[in-house]
RNA sequence: GCGCUUGUAGCUCAGUGGAUAGAGCGCAGCCCUGCGAAGGCUGAGGUCGUGGGUUCAAAUCCCGCCAAGCGCGCCA
């Protein structure tokens, strides 16, 4: 039998050290069975981990413990087996075995200390890795209706969908991040019909908002601009006549808006796409077509229908409403995904939707498996609608309401940065609360500046040695000895494993999280260790621990760029 | 009613089936005649919602119950 070796780690090329451990472990274990120190036995999992208490090292696996039972062996016989066969490497210092039977990896000071001059060298590319191989991965997300400016329930999914795309990209996937523009359908309709009145109305006609319509003010200021553009231009038309003159204007100035908030949180896209290409174009009959011959469609009741059932699924779905009403959403969103996967060919798809759209996504599995493609290339990210409080009131919002606290007024109160970080650090299925004058109040006590003032910090220190005309590119860095530059190192070579893991796992919080361990490491070093000393016995310690600071900038810099996050030089 | 998500310190939240469950804020103290005190250090504070089960090992996996949020449209 073959044992079949899964760390967190699994397969891909670039090194860091959780998986180089991980690799020590699985060729000792399978020297020790070809040497018949261990039995041959079948499947195991185990993981590589970082244990709590550092007193345990800085890797530690309990595949000892796992393989105990199958193996009919003692745990901490097991151990000393697989320790036995341990190949040496000048990463790890130390192998040892504790408690119960855990195999502790501790690294090697000689090799942390090199890797100052590898970040040095690479940058933060130091920890890019090739998990992705250049796997084209798209990452949609936001994609609100452009009916109106994002308001601050949409920011969540902004900051981590674009988090999700830049740990992709950092772990080596092609990453390509996409808008979904709904420019088609009922609430497009809705949109341009309120945009018509206010137009009138600002040319002083007498106009009254149909039932169904988008009172706010965001639409009263387009009808403006329409007529400032237009004047009474169009007076010879009809309405249906004038819609169609101003609706492409009205959209492209919602659009605009849209983009200038996320472009202000330093979110850009690859592409905004049309859901109306879709049916203008060949897509949407292509994907029923295709449908239609795998035997998921039905036409009954006047409609067409999307046969769920057939995918296990509760009910079927409505594709097609009528000849006149045209495609539902869900149609054209067949259409998209037919689009994404058959026609533009992502290996990955990633959709990053509000929780509120949960509904949605067994459906859209169901579809996606339907046309062919595996269903585990498509992945939908929920993050969980947030409550945001101002003191003690819950505020609400919502595109047909009035009262909507807009994204670009939560970059005001508490900017871009702190955004990022905030919704970053909560895992997306937490149903967090908010609280607007809290984020405003303790602003300066709050975990963004901290981080962003240690890396400030590093900045002055770096500056000063500037001034003082000091060179320390041959610094030795075999004179940092002390626990809490050793303890910073370590660190910083936990980048590599924390993209990988934030990679695999699609989870954006652990930057946020390493981002606060490597400045808070940075700050003790800073107590513990005088950087730049004028006692010129010291001279070659302070090139030393220059270079140390540098490295540690780049690493921290490196995070919070992955962030969407500025790494300010000045505070 | 059914489904999805969530329940961990006073509050906001981390926690990869592993070793003594962590952080920030708040609270009680201590620490600058030098590189940025927006800092460092110490302490108090927990029946991990609850009851069972699986396992050598459960906050973590499974089942029941309780509570909260969301969804259950020919809206998007």
């Amino acid at each position: 039998m073959i044992i079949m070796w899964r760390a967190r780690v699994s397969d891909w090329d670039s090194m860091h050290p959780q998986k180089e451990i991980a690799e020590i472990v699985v060729s000792a274990l399978e020297s020790a069975i070809a040497a018949d120190a261990l039995p041959q036995v079948g499947d195991v999992t185990a993981t590589v981990e970082r244990p709590k208490n550092a007193e345990h090292g800085d890797y530690s696996t309990s595949v000892a413990l796992a393989l105990a039972s199958s193996m009919r062996m003692a745990p901490r016989e097991i151990a000393s087996k697989i320790t036995d066969a341990v190949a040496p490497s000048s990463m790890v210092c130390d192998v040892s075995i504790a408690g119960p039977g855990f195999i502790n990896f501790r690294l090697d000071d000689d090799w942390l200390r090199s890797q100052i001059h590898v970040i040095r060298e690479s940058g933060v590319e130091f920890a890019h890795l090739d998990m992705g191989a250049g796997q084209r991965v798209q990452v949609e997300f936001v994609s609100v209706n452009p009916t109106g400016p994002l308001h601050i329930g949409h920011v969540p999914g902004a900051v981590i969908g674009n988090g999700i795309a830049n740990i992709l990209d950092a772990a080596g996937f092609d990453v390509q991040r996409e808008y979904y523009v709904n420019d088609a359908g009922n609430q497009m309709r809705i949109f341009i019909e309120s945009a018509y009145v206010r137009f009138l109305q600002a040319q002083g006609k007498d106009a009254e908002l149909p039932a169904e319509s988008y009172p706010g003010e965001f639409v009263v200021e387009i009808g403006k601009e329409l007529y400032e553009e237009f004047g009474n231009d169009l007076d010879g038309m009809d309405a249906d006549g004038v819609m169609s003159v101003i609706g492409p204007q009205a959209l492209s100035k919602t659009l605009a808006n849209i983009r200038a908030t996320l472009s202000r949180m330093g979110i850009e896209y690859d592409k905004w796409f049309s859901e109306q290409s879709l049916v203008s174009g060949d897509d949407f009959d292509e994907s029923l077509e295709l449908l239609k011959e795998r035997g998921y469609i039905a036409e009954r009741e006047g409609a067409l229908w999307f046969l769920g059932t057939k995918m296990g699924l509760e009910s079927d779905s409505v594709i097609i409403r009528s000849k006149e009403r045209g495609p539902s959403y869900f149609g054209t969103d067949i259409a998209y995904h037919y689009n994404k996967f058959l026609k533009r060919g992502f290996d990955r798809v990633i959709n990053v939707w509000g929780a509120d759209h949960h509904g949605h996504v067994a459906r859209m599995k169901a579809v996606v498996d339907s046309l062919g493609v595996a269903p585990e290339r498509l992945t939908i990210i929920l993050n969980q609608i947030v409550n945001f409080k101002s003191g003690d009131e819950l505020v609400s919002f919502g595109k047909r309401e009035d009262n909507f606290i807009a994204a670009d007024e939560l970059m005001d109160a508490v900017g871009p940065d702190a955004c990022h970080y905030i919704f970053l650090e909560r895992t997306p299925g937490t149903h967090m609360e908010f609280d607007i004058d809290l984020a405003k109040a303790e602003s300066s006590d709050n975990p963004v500046f901290y981080v962003q003032y240690a890396h400030a910090r590093l900045c002055a220190i770096l500056r000063a040695a500037v001034e003082r005309e000091i060179e320390f590119e041959d610094g030795d860095v075999s004179l940092l000895t002390m626990d809490r530059e050793l303890a910073l190192m370590r660190r910083l070579n936990e980048l590599p494993d924390m993209i990988a893991r934030a990679a695999e796992m699609l989870e954006p919080h652990h930057m946020p999280h390493f981002a606060y361990e490597v400045a808070r490491e940075l700050q003790r070093f800073y107590e513990a260790c005088r950087v730049i000393s004028s006692d010129p016995a010291d001279a070659e310690l302070t090139k030393a621990r220059l270079l140390l600071v540098d490295a540690a900038r780049i690493v921290l810099a490196g995070t919070l760029n992955i962030m969407g996050m500025n790494a300010p030089e000045r505070m």
